[in-house]
DNA sequence: TGTTGACCTTCCAGTTGCTGGAAGGTTCAT
DNA sequence: ATGAACCTTCCAGCAACTGGAAGGTCAACA
């Protein structure tokens, strides 16, 4: 099939697609036009990617996860090794958010947000010793 | 001051200190030998710049902040509009992680983490309807 | 005086993960 | 035959820096 085709069942945009052949991820054949040719396994993978880049894994964890993926032999721990390092990364994400969110609603609360010029959030920003 | 020395009073990398400038957010001086020439002000803007960056604000978004911190005739209500918009996106921000976060961590779970080959990890990110 | 080493300068390239656009070839329907 | 809707490659750009090369400057020390 063609790439517009990919796209759409892998639900990933032809440029992304085109851009993860560039990287090494997938090797479609071409046809005599050029064209690039899509089988239902480069479409597999192509989903396989979808959902772990939405997952949150770096295109360079997702190369990892497909060669474990076509790996037969490998151990399901070193799928696991990857997924965990993600999930306390995420951990650590969602508290900085968090502290993040705090100071700013702070900040926000503070600010009477009316026409005077006095604002409580311009005065942290420049003057705490943050 | 060199920008060594506004690097280390400001918490910023020289490398930072001279994009910031060639992005237009500060102008120091320049001294006879051509190296730049910081002023109190200036370490100021580059900390209040710190500050911002550090809660999130894009460079954009720290440009207009720095504006509005030179304008004395601004009304709060400005800035607090930015900050609450800010203060919205690292809501949603955080609302999407921790959905990621459930996902991954049923899936470490489910995950034997041994070295037999079966994983729902890989599993899941090649079948589900996801 | 020379020379070392720590500064500073500019400029160019690379990072991540795409996205947009230009310029052109192919296919298909009318 | 003509037009739309595909497809191709290549080049440039986004954010927000970061690294490195090649070279100028300055302060200290022998």
């Amino acid at each position: 099939m063609n790439i517009g085709e990919a796209s759409e069942r892998s639900g990933l945009p032809s440029k992304t697609i085109r851009y993860y052949e560039d990287i090494g991820l997938i090797r479609p054949d071409r046809g005599g036009n050029g064209y690039r040719d899509y089988a239902a396994s480069d479409v597999h993978k192509l989903r396989f990617l979808q959902r772990s880049r939405g997952l949150g894994f770096s295109v360079e964890e997702c190369r990892q996860l497909l060669a474990l993926y076509e790996d037969k032999s490998r151990a399901s721990a070193d799928v696991k090794g990857i997924a965990e390092a993600k999930l306390s990364e995420i951990d650590r994400k969602i508290r900085e958010l968090t502290e993040l969110r705090h100071t700013l609603e702070h900040l926000v609360h503070a600010c009477h947000g009316n026409d005077r010029p006095d604002c409580p959030i311009l005065e942290e920003l420049s003057d705490s010793a943050g």
